[in-house]
DNA sequence: CTGAAAGCGCTTACAG
DNA sequence: CTGAAAGCGCTTACAG
C-alpha cells in the first residue's frame, strides 16, 4: 500500500479483512480463513459453535476475500476473461457476439464464474490488443478468445504459455483449444440438397476474410461439389463477395448460376433486393442458400434457406470447455479439447426445384 | 500458491516473475520494478545503460506484471462491476441493456477500465439476487446497477455501504448516485405538442410496473396536460396497457381518444396493427406517440412520434460518475450526482393534426 | 482444535 | 544510484 493511500482515502476505511473478522469473532486470521474457505479437511477441524460464530460476523459484514489476495495465494477465483477482439455491445458486431455472449452468459450463471471483459485493452487498427504491456489476462483464472478472425500470433504465445483459453470457433493454428461449428459438413448437405432439387449452376460468394469459418465453409462447399461431379466442380465460380448492390448482382448474373450460395446472410439480402429491382423471381427462377443466420437488421428479408451455426451452444461450451481445463488441465486427445458442432440446416423458402 | 501445486503444473513452470527478470539483467528485483513502471521520482534514478538492458530482458521475456499482485500492493484495479438484474445478452432483453452496454463498454475502453459482469449472482424468481452469502462485488473498484427495476432495499443496504456504485437509471431512493433520462420534461414536451395539433382526447397505456422511469413518464404526462388544460386532464385515461392485442384496441377505441401515448413501443405496435385491421387509419384518424424507441424486433412498424432515451449515452455518462466517485468521493451537491439526461423528440410520423 | 508463520508477486519508502 | 525490507490480504502446511 503506497504511502498517500490514507490521505486519499480517508473518507471510506481500508475495505473489510480477514484481520478485523477475527478481531471482531475472537478468533485468529486463519480461523477465519479456514470457515470463509470452507476447510474441513487434514489438519484443522473448526467446532459448530466457532464456525457459527465467525460465519455470523462475516455475514454481517457482507464480508468477501480481496480477490487480488485470494489469487496471488494461488486460489482460482471463479473468474472468466471473455476477449472480443472488436466491441462487443455495439450494432455492428451485435449479431456476431449477442448470440455468442448469451450463451457464454446463460453457462457462467450454470457454473458459478464471473465474467471479466477486458474493455481496457488498446485498440489498434479497429481490433484490440490482446498482448498489450499492460494486459491484465492474469486477472481472470482463464479466458474465452472470440472474433471473427483473431491473431495466430496470439494464439501460439497463448498455446506456448500456461495461461488456460479457449476460442470461440475452430483455429488452424495447431494445438488451440477451441469449440466451432462444423461449416464443413453443414455446408457439404447444403450442397447435396440444391444438386439433388436438380441445380447443376453454382456460384459461392464468401467474405474477404482468412478467417477459418470462412475458409472451412468454402472448403465444404468444394469437397460437397467435387462429391457431386468434379467436372462440374471446375467450372463453378468461387469468389469474394462483390461490395455494392450493382456489383453483387453483376456476379450472379455472369455466372449463369441457378441457385447462388451467400455466405454472408447480408450478402443475400442484397441479391434478393436487386433479383427483385431486375424481375427475378426467388426462388423459382433463382434459389438463393446462405451459411449463417441473417441479422435482425434484415427483417424483411425472405426466410433463406440457410445453415444456422448454434452460436448460442457454442458459447455455452466454449465455457464448459475452459472448466474443465482450468480443473484438470488440457485434456491428452485433441479430440477432447477440439470440438465442432453440428449447424442446424434451416429449410426456409429460398431454394426450390431448378428449372428445367 | 498450494502445495500440490507443482504436481499439476509440472510441464508449465511458474510465470515469469521480477526476479527471475533481476537475475537475468544482474539488477535487484527492485529496480525492474522501477523500471516497469518507468518510476523516476524522488528516490530512485536509474542510470539510462540499467534501463535499457533491464528494458531489454523485459521486452525478450514478453514480461507483463501479475495484476493481482498490483492490485495487492495498492495499485487501483480499474475493474467495474456491471450488475444487471435479469440476464444481459439474451435477445428478450437485449434492447434494454445492449444500448446502455455500448455505451458503457466505449467509456470503458475510454477510461481504460475492464468490465467484471455478475454473472454469478443466484437467480430468484427469474431476477439475479445483488447481496447474496457469496456475493462478489468487492472484486471490482465500484459497480453499476442496470434493471427496469431496482429493489429499494438494495439501494438503501449500498447507499449506507463504502462500496461505490451508480444506478443506471432514475432512483427514488435518497442519495443514490444515478444517471437517468429527463423522461417527464420529454413527455411534457409531446403533451405540448400534441396539444397544438388539436388533440384534446388524450389516452395514456403505460407498462405495469413500479419503476421509476414509467412513473416519471406518467409525472410528465399529467404535467403537461394540467399545464394546457387541468379540467381535460380530469377526463383523460391514464391507464395500465391491456395484455392482448384485442383488449389494448378496446381501449383505444373505448377512450375515444385522439391521440394514444403508448409508453411501450410493442404497445405501439399492437395497436398500430389493429387499427390497420380495424380499417382505421394512422395517423389520419388516430395519432400514436410512443415514449421510448422501438424495438428491432418489430421493424416493420411504421417511424413512430417518439420520445427517444439517450441509452447509449446514458450507459457513458453513468461509467464516467462512477469514475468521478471512485477518484475523489461521492460530490457533495446532490445534483453532482444525480444527473438527468434529455431525451430526443423524434417527429417521426403517427402524429398529425387531430381532425376537426 | 487454533495460532504463528511462510510465501504468493508486487510497490515503495528507506538505507546504504 | 541500487538493494534489502516491509507490507498488501490471503491460503495452507506446520507447530503447538
Amino acid at each position: 500500500m503506497p504511502d498517500w493511500w490514507w490521505s486519499v482515502n480517508m473518507s471510506t476505511p481500508r475495505r473489510l479483512t480477514q484481520r478485523k473478522i477475527a478481531e471482531l469473532a475472537n478468533v485468529s486470521q486463519s480461523t477465519v480463513s479456514l470457515v470463509v474457505n470452507n476447510k474441513e479437511g487434514s489438519s484443522a477441524r473448526i467446532p459448530p459453535e466457532t464456525r457459527e460464530r465467525v460465519l455470523k460476523v462475516l455475514q454481517e459484514h457482507g464480508y468477501v476475500a480481496d480477490p487480488a489476495a485470494r489469487s496471488l495465494a494461488g486460489v482460482a477465483n471463479k473468474l472468466i476473461g471473455v476477449f472480443t477482439y472488436e466491441a462487443a455491445f455495439p450494432a455492428e458486431t451485435r449479431d456476431f457476439y449477442s448470440e455468442l455472449l448469451t450463451g457464454v452468459e446463460a453457462q457462467a450463471e450454470i457454473l458459478g464464474y464471473d465474467l471479466l471483459m477486458f474493455t481496457s485493452a488498446p485498440v489498434q487498427d479497429g481490433r484490440r490488443e490482446l498482448f498489450h504491456p499492460t494486459n491484465r489476462l492474469r486477472l481472470a483464472d482463464g479466458c474465452l478468445l472470440l472474433g471473427l478472425e483473431i491473431e495466430s500470433a496470439d494464439l501460439e504465445r497463448l498455446v506456448s504459455g500456461d495461461y488456460p483459453f479457449v476460442a470461440v470457433g475452430r483455429r488452424d493454428t495447431q494445438n488451440v483449444p477451441y469449440v466451432g461449428a462444423n461449416y464443413v459438413d453443414g455446408v457439404v448437405q447444403l450442397v447435396e440438397k440444391a444438386w439433388k432439387l436438380g441445380h447443376r449452376k453454382f456460384l459461392l460468394l464468401h467474405r474477404d476474410t482468412e478467417a477459418e469459418s470462412v475458409a472451412d465453409r468454402i472448403r465444404g462447399f468444394v469437397r460437397g461439389m467435387s462429391e457431386m461431379d468434379p467436372s462440374i466442380l471446375r467450372q463453378t465460380p468461387i469468389s469474394v463477395a462483390a461490395r455494392t448492390s450493382q456489383d453483387l448482382w453483376s456476379q450472379v448474373v455472369s455466372s449463369g448460376a441457378s441457385v447462388v450460395f451467400a455466405e454472408d446472410p447480408a450478402h443475400a439480402s442484397l441479391i434478393y433486393r436487386e433479383a427483385i429491382k431486375n424481375s427475378v423471381d426467388v426462388p423459382r427462377e433463382l434459389s438463393i442458400v446462405t451459411l449463417a443466420d441473417p441479422s435482425t437488421l434484415f427483417e424483411n428479408d425472405p426466410d433463406f434457406t440457410r445453415l444456422s451455426p448454434p452460436r448460442q451452444k457454442l458459447g455455452a461450451e466454449s465455457l464448459t470447455l475452459l472448466a474443465k481445463i482450468l480443473i484438470s488441465g488440457i485434456p491428452k486427445n485433441t479430440a477432447d479439447y477440439q470440438l465442432l458442432l453440428p449447424c442446424e440446416l434451416v429449410s426456409g423458402k429460398t431454394l426450390v426445384a431448378a428449372r428445367v
